[in-house]
DNA sequence: ATTAGCACTCTCCCCCTTAGAGTGCTAACG
DNA sequence: CGTTAGCACTCTAAGGGGGAGAGTGCTAAT
């Protein structure tokens, strides 16, 4: 329905050198890339032109397998198994061989049915994304929140709170919200007051809101100088809450379907999916993601050892950007084997990106603590 | 340091019978239960007492451990392995056998030095404590942020915002956050005007504000009808933001340390986790623990079976509450296998507990997006 | 009551064998 | 000349003995 046609250029990492492959190569490929991605099996010769039908004999197939495994596309466990393909291989079939069926209507209107059952905010959009593209991809799902590379000044609003402390309350301009408690002492340094009303601090806030409008964190901070004693504090409270904002672009991520990815033989073996974990939940691995993929644009594929971390070299990741470039940019996809249904996985990351998409820029963007 | 000497009365799931043993069944268990947890593997009458530098015979250890096999707190994988503890041993164990050593001086110190060292907003604490726990328990940890059983109404703020659009921002008696963005057709049904500056916002809220503190959903919306015009569609705004925030109560949560369990023999097997990973991530089975943790106080230990959902009938839960029982309720601990540190996790637990319930309650309670 | 001794049981591991799948090569075929 | 049938070869996975070792339970001696 929506973006589902994007030119295959869109989601290649590696340039390919001129790779040719004849007609019977792209059939036997496409074959054994299916066939294993569906059974988990090394795949022979015999196997395919059963399966597949093929009207040639599988020593025909075998020899059209030992040319592809010449050119690097498939590669042998052992003398006498079948063929698996190789990371190489699986980009050689995304790029060019696989039948991308775009996200059906049935499927595209039960997503949708999905997102507007509830009464969501935008966290649990981000929720219920990780959710259905881990059900419908059988994979692991990532997904991020949506923030500005740099948090800008917004609007700031001072909220009395049933105590003594009062809640700072900043509206960033990407309409992310970053708030903070100020105990009594902050407080009288920050209004040089007490027993301050609401009103005197939508005054106080006000000031500042004329004055701060846009700002980065360090811009503020250059700024304070030259403000007024009244609100030097309150100034350094925005800076700091503006920085924070910075330094923890990707806070929170929402994962779901780590299971899916544990029922997958590869990582039958459980501890083999700890390095892939780790890195997804402690490093800036998904940060550093995100300025690459917002430029790429679409859906980028990541596959084995195309993967810059050593951890994820038995994984494929099929992401994605959403949000607006100048505003707030996430990201969300799935990550799962090598071995991933990638014609599935593509069109469902992308219809949830242009999904995301309109769910923020359209009428009720909410957010949620 | 703080708390850490609960009665063990606080921490028990089930009442046991009277269960008496003697004072050779006790050495004898304890070592059995010690011996496995760390090594994972069934431990024998002869191992136990070189290991343990016992001063009786194998023979003696074996009837002892003959009786404690009848009365239930150890079986026997097969014939001639080892003896291993049962979740009733385990229990035995946790309630009067096991020497709590609190947390030590420089564990806190060290804890706590990771919480004063960066600014921290309060959801990377919940962050923190997660990674904290995982870490030094080697188990995966669980922690949920606090929120109020019911939410209620603290007060309200509208921002305009860059575009047409306004934010309404409502700060939750237990001090969370939940917002939303008005679309321009929303706000003139709240507003019945346009351009309404940011002065006039603020004086809509002011009437708002003074008419709604301390209600519930449920309670602002008996009270639309007797609303002037003017708020009625704010108040229903306000009003499902509150059940928003009612049905949404652990809405996020932040595991940490997946890995390790992973790691741990009784899980290589990666897909026996799948089914503990869905119940933590998508049902309410933590939200049905709040209550019930939050009833008990202190630190509850769950073992294997006595853990009502099937699912996690091969872990023990190791939780506590945080929070103030009136205010905000959050919940937080390990889940490993039953097989697990029960004298470290516990304290570690505890004492994180105590550190939020310090967080939260004293001087800066932050919170962020 | 405790302990030494001993027969017994069971798993684990190693090794061997076999069956089966799949390959690569070669020679025949259209 | 590309394609195919045939065949020898290779390698794994699965199954079937043995030990070896660990541990038990029982009994008799202390």
């Amino acid at each position: 329905m929506v973006g589902d046609q994007a030119p295959n250029s869109e989601r290649s990492a590696p340039r390919r050198s001129g790779l040719e492959l004849n007609e019977r190569q792209r059939t036997v490929l496409r074959a054994v890339v299916e066939d294993y991605v569906m059974s988990a099996v090394p795949v022979g010769s015999r196997a395919l032109v059963d399966r597949y039908r093929l009207l040639i004999s599988s020593a025909t197939v075998r020899s059209a397998m030992a040319e592809l495994e010449a050119l690097g596309l498939l590669s042998h466990p052992h003398t006498s198994a079948g063929r698996v393909p190789s990371d190489l291989g699986y980009r050689v079939y995304v790029e060019s061989l696989m039948h991308e069926s775009s996200l059906n209507d049935a499927d595209q209107l039960m997503i949708r049915h999905q997102f507007s059952q509830v009464q969501l905010t935008s966290n649990e959009w981000l929720r219920l994304a990780a959710s259905i593209l881990a059900g419908s991809t059988r994979s692991a799902a990532v997904v991020t929140p949506a923030k500005a590379r740099r948090a800008r000044f917004g609007h700031l609003q001072l909220v009395e709170l049933g105590d003594q402390s009062r809640l700072a309350v900043l509206v960033l301009a990407d309409g992310n919200v970053v708030q903070r408690r100020l105990d009594h002492a902050a407080l009288e340094r920050t209004m040089a007051g007490e027993g301050l009303d609401q009103a005197q601090l939508d005054q106080a806030a006000a000031t500042i809101n004329a004055d701060l409008s846009g700002m980065s964190g360090p811009q503020v901070r250059r700024r304070l100088p030259k403000l007024a004693g009244l609100t030097a504090h309150a100034a350094e409270v925005v800076a700091s809450l503006l920085e924070d904002a910075d330094t923890a672009i990707v806070e929170e991520v929402f994962t779901d379907g780590i299971g899916n990815v544990l029922e997958q033989p590869e990582f039958a073996e459980g501890a083999k999916l700890r390095g892939v974990l780790e890195v997804l939940q402690r490093s800036d691995f998904l940060e550093q993601l995100v300025p690459v993929l917002a430029r790429r644009g679409g859906v980028t594929v990541i596959i084995g050892h195309e993967n810059a971390n050593d951890a994820m070299h038995e994984v494929s990741l099929v992401f994605a950007p959403y949000g607006e470039p100048d505003r707030a940019i996430g990201l969300l996809g799935v990550l799962g084997p090598t071995r991933m249904p990638y014609p599935r996985a593509i069109p469902t990351v992308r219809y949830l990106a242009t999904l995301m998409n309109e769910l923020m820029a359209s009428h009720s963007g909410e957010t949620h603590d």
